[in-house]
DNA sequence: CTAATACTTGCATGATTGCGCATATGTATT
DNA sequence: AATACATATGCGCAATCATGCAAGTATTAG
């Protein structure tokens, strides 16, 4: 922790790293919500044709949305003979997570700090 | 149309309700996310004008995106005088963050546990 | 009162996105 | 070899979204 002053690009540049565009546009989608909670609740790796079976989509569009969720690092694939399991990349994910929620809570802290040493008004 | 897999429902249950659609969404836009950040990083609660400093857009979409940021319960706002002051909802946010990385993980550990008692990662 | 400031919102438009279908690639089966 | 299967992707269409402008609301100043 720095007790110097903390300007704001430093926060802006931590949180910045955890605040990927690509991360959060990767999740704002419904089914591709209801992919990531289904490969989470799922003991196994899943299959497109499974995890199609959950959304009420067409398997090509489950297809795509699990590239997009690969592309973003949320879930991993992997080849088994002419299957492609998807599983979700937990570790990863929930680090992000809350790398995210502590950069921001650290960022407040350090503004909050710098707003008021001793406050003058 | 929702084919159940045999899984326990708690863990759907228990994600669903920490990816809300509607909190995700909020955060997919590359503008929010930057106001996001701008927020966390000042020290103080910022105007419209002064978030609309930052971002290279209209302060009307400005005013457009800190509203869905609102309804989403990242952000509070407050009026003063004429002015409208939007702060993070720092704690709740880190919370959901969190929460949502706990869920994901209780979940995966719970259907690891099903899938094979002895565990084998 | 009028005028100015700060913000919100209705509207039109351009861009992005999700969707299903058809097709292509790669793999397994016969 | 041919055929069936699993997935990925190009295409076109419809829906959604972000943006700027203009008009409206609310508060303050004069």
């Amino acid at each position: 922790m720095t007790t110097r002053l903390d300007l704001p690009d430093a926060c802006l540049d931590k949180i910045g790293a955890q605040m990927q565009p690509e991360f959060f546009q990767a999740l704002c989608d419904p089914v591709r919500i209801a992919l990531v909670a289904h490969l989470a609740a799922s003991a196994r790796p899943l299959t497109v044709t499974e995890a199609s079976e959950c959304c009420g989509i067409h398997f090509s569009g489950v297809s795509r949305h699990l590239g997009i969720l690969r592309r973003a690092g949320v879930v991993r694939a992997s080849k088994r003979g002419r299957e492609v399991l998807y599983q979700l990349e937990v570790d990863s994910f929930a680090a992000s997570l809350r790398g995210l929620a502590d950069a921001l809570e650290s960022c407040w802290a350090s503004g909050k700090a710098a707003a008021s040493p001793h406050v003058a008004d």
